[in-house]
DNA sequence: TAAGCGACTATTGTATACAATTGCACGCCA
DNA sequence: TGGCGTGCAATTGTATACAATAGTCGCTTA
């Protein structure tokens, strides 16, 4: 049984950490699955019923989700989960062009010897991983994680982890697109090389570029060719 | 009686808004104006009181000021206003050079007529503004906004409001070192010029030149000359 | 029959009561 | 006298009760 990750889903009340973290958790995870889809409502009783907690930490956690996007409240009518447009997965890649792009540079200037082991550890995982596209796609979050993390930047950090919640409005991920997981290995290449050589300058070109073409396979994938 | 600022300090309590926006807005301020010191500890019931508001509120602005990295929630201990050190201080100049030359470089690009007017009018009424350094202060955060407007990406508009909202944690403005405010205008005329040229090029070098002025300036204001 | 008004219902905003946890203080014992 | 343990007080985490509001459905009247 490999469904480790179902294995929470259901009502079990956490022990270690507080209901509201739990929910905020639970929520994220359910909106990335495609439990909630863009657009629709969801209720706090709702919420509170099946994870057999009050709605007092229910809100809490809608407030979280709020002030990262992933939510929309209005007064008196709750919160809906956020829709992104085509402007919006526009801007938001933009953003994120911008924000890896310097993660990128500030790792090459920053990383440790071990979290430059680390992502190229990950860059061989990924070959061993054959046409599993959410295995591909799961080492690459852990790539993009590491990245973050080797720039030693807390506010970059948080503000890449925000833009990552917001792309998992969009639920698919790049990696369905036949032969996006060998394009995407080879830029992966490209940047923990640039890294290691301490190139900053070229770090931040390649990782540009890198999410320049993930963006092009997103939006082939959401809005067809255009 | 200039001090309008302090009128709403007194409980008022809102007609139009939540109330968690208005405790959220309240303690922004707070900070802001160093009623709460950065390491202080901040009691719910303490605030509930004060504004005449129950817990529940106070709460979920407790909340979102910490999703912005003004408070530190440590579980049953409470609220303490955040510290920056040195360290936390250069990671946030370094985050601001990017993002605000992000923008400067946005705007150049998706600036409309009425916002590039709207730049070279507060540069006017700041030559205006004479010595008083809470009144350039004032007009440079108007500056800087309707540059953040300017690039129309919400996402960047986002990840510099929540900077800017950190940076209310040193409370004093760099605008109190002499001569500050000459160079600050300087700097602007070029970003704003650079803008209106339609030249995304310069306007991020010119803007991440001047967030650099202006790091320098907070540093030696917070940590002495070194 | 259609339009407008009013009450009702569903849902969120707010307040408060209760449970859980932690830190401190006091006292006991070595 | 110092260290450890237990109990209490302070404070936050959670649950639930109550208030306010908006949307909907039905009734009345023209």
């Amino acid at each position: 049984m490999p469904k480790s990750a179902e294995a929470k889903n259901t009502k079990s009340l956490p022990t270690d950490t507080s209901r509201g973290d739990f929910v905020h958790g639970w929520l994220l995870g359910a909106i990335r699955d495609g439990q909630f889809q863009p657009g629709s409502r969801i209720r706090e009783a709702e919420v509170a019923l099946q994870l057999g907690v009050s709605r007092t930490p229910v809100r809490e956690a809608f407030r979280r989700l709020q002030a990262d996007g992933l939510l929309v409240l209005t007064p008196w009518r709750g919160a809906q989960v956020a829709e992104l447009n085509q402007t919006q997965v526009i801007e938001l890649y933009a953003m994120r062009r911008v924000l890896e792009g310097t993660a990128a540079a500030l790792a090459a200037e920053h990383a440790t010897p071990e979290e430059i082991d680390h992502l190229f550890k990950l860059l061989e995982k990924d070959k061993t991983a054959e046409d599993k596209s959410d295995r591909h796609a799961q080492i690459n979050r852990q790539f993009h994680q590491t990245l973050y993390g080797a720039a030693h930047n807390r506010y970059l950090l948080k503000a890449l982890n925000a833009l990552t919640d917001s792309l998992a409005l969009l639920k698919s991920t790049t990696y369905e697109v036949p032969g996006r997981a060998l394009v995407a290995r080879d830029e992966h290449v490209l940047i923990a090389n640039a890294i290691k050589k301490r190139d900053s300058a070229a770090a931040e070109k390649t990782t540009r570029a890198h999410i320049e073409t993930a963006e092009r396979a997103r939006i082939k994938l959401l809005f067809g060719d255009s």
